[in-house]
RNA sequence: GGCGGGGUAGCGAAGUGGUCAAACGCAUCAGACUGUAAAUCUGACUCCGAAAGGAUUCGAUGGUUCGACUCCAUCCCCCGCCA
């Protein structure tokens, strides 16, 4: 393999879509810098594992000396979905688009390269534009055409609202790709579409096409539905040591190999080899997952931060034992008026069960202990020492100050 | 503008006068088990109350009724089709 090959070999890893394969190589030919464009929401600043996805990719062309074009969609951002059924698409206003963009750069670089990255606002172009220049646009887009893609069909068929706005996205995104001069377009497999429709227009406005190129959707923490922050199956980017490594470990034994892969961009021999060993029984899946969660944090955090959260996991859910860190709740004596205060009431204090009923369920289910004994008695009165730990459930700890 | 279909707990979806705080599925939480916040199984899942019981809830407001998510009226909102 010549080393055009290895590069192209390497850039075109788990792809899903390419269009086309000629062209990219072409274009890697012409030996100058290529315009990678990823475009982003910014109505939902929280980077994920699935955007991750596509991040890697990015840093993968960056490392062979291409420039990222991250377009950050504030035009769009700011007209939110005026159908108002989506929550996650609200109006933002100006400081709140700044404030996410700020937000988004700062998760970003985590796993981009900042020297070979330009920011781009799709304000810049679509803000001054008139009304007439929006009508030329579409004239370049049929319905039939928009028909086409697939969700578009079927919720037409279904007789489901399609609102002229959903309509307008794709060509947005589109005129994107011809102001930035993209070279290739990236996302996932659902933007197939889209990013096609980037390449029709940018042959119209006399452009050499982008290529297209759509990564897998890394499905969260579910196991069924594509990672996204409206169905809260998410793993961020900008979550704490504890919280990605926990999360991590909840993923499916049958998941994680996506992960080992989308995420963490192992080659494909070496996850195979993985999952031989953990199938012939010479390697434990629990083991194996730990292995990953580590690398996930470490990946952005840092090593320390990786081995530090696994350790304190084996703790708390193997070992059953209380965490290093936990909050205090600071009783008054007030609270105690006779030196005791009712189990229910000073789990709701804790801020360990949202009501009374919660709280005593909880009790009822067995899920809480007051300094290591196990409490089951919802009309208990007690009297927590100084640094007495109250638990409920698996994840829930208050240690009680008396002051 | 005309015709038709809808609005039920976090979501999806039953229910069409009482046995409905409301089936079922998903999500969530807990327990058991374990290898983890995997998988599986069991249970819980409006609020107040120790409990008995009570208070709110099925788009909104009024009404009929001993009694309404279920019937009537008005209103608001959503969707499709035809123009």
């Amino acid at each position: 393999m010549n080393p055009m090959e290895q590069t192209l070999e390497r850039l075109t890893a788990r792809a899903v879509d390419l269009v086309s394969r000629v062209e990219l190589e072409a274009k890697l030919k012409q030996a100058r810098p290529l315009r990678i464009k990823y475009g982003a929401d910014p109505s939902a600043p929280d980077i994920h594992l699935g955007h991750v996805v596509g991040l890697n990719k990015l840093r993968e062309f960056q490392d062979a000396g291409h420039t990222v074009v991250f377009i950050i969609g504030d035009f769009t951002g700011m007209i939110g979905d005026p159908s108002g059924r989506s929550q996650t698409r609200k109006p933002l206003d100006r400081a709140q688009v700044a404030a996410n963009a700020q937000s988004y750069q700062q998760q970003v670089f985590k796993v981009l390269d900042p020297a070979r990255t330009e920011v781009r606002f799709n304000s810049e172009w679509f803000a001054p534009m008139k009304f007439e220049e929006v009508i030329r646009l579409s004239a370049h887009v049929t319905v039939a055409q928009l028909l086409a893609r697939e969700d578009f069909s079927k919720r037409y068929g279904a007789q489901q609202p399609i609102s002229l706005v959903e309509f307008l996205y794709p060509l947005i995104q589109a005129y994107d790709s011809v102001m930035v001069r993209a070279d290739v377009e990236l996302g996932g497999t659902d933007q197939l579409f889209n990013l096609l429709l980037g390449r029709e227009l940018q042959k119209v406005f006399g452009q050499e096409p982008q290529v297209v190129m759509t990564l897998p959707l890394l499905e969260g923490l579910d196991g069924v539905h594509k990672m996204s922050k409206s169905l809260g199956n998410y793993i961020g980017v900008n979550e704490t040591p504890k919280d990605i490594f926990g999360k991590t470990m909840s993923v499916s034994d049958e998941l994680m190999w996506r992960y080992f892969a989308l995420v963490l961009c192992r080659p494909e021999p070496e996850i195979a080899a993985l999952r031989q060993a953990v199938q012939a029984g010479a390697r434990h899946p629990r083991e194996v997952k730990d292995e990953l969660a580590r690398q996930v944090v470490a990946k952005f955090c840092d090593e320390a931060a990786g081995a530090e959260a696994s350790a304190e996991f084996a703790r708390v859910f193997s070992a059953h034992q209380i965490p290093t860190d936990i909050p205090d709740l600071c009783l008054q004596s007030t609270d105690l008026p006779d030196g005791k205060i009712g189990l229910i009431a000073l789990i709701v204090k804790a801020g360990l069960a949202e009501s009374n009923g919660e709280a005593k369920r909880l009790v009822q289910q067995g899920a809480v202990e007051l300094a290591g004994a196990k409490c089951g008695d919802t009309r208990a009165q007690v009297e927590p020492a100084d640094g007495a730990v109250l638990r409920c459930g698996k994840r829930g700890f208050v240690r009680i100050r008396r002051s």
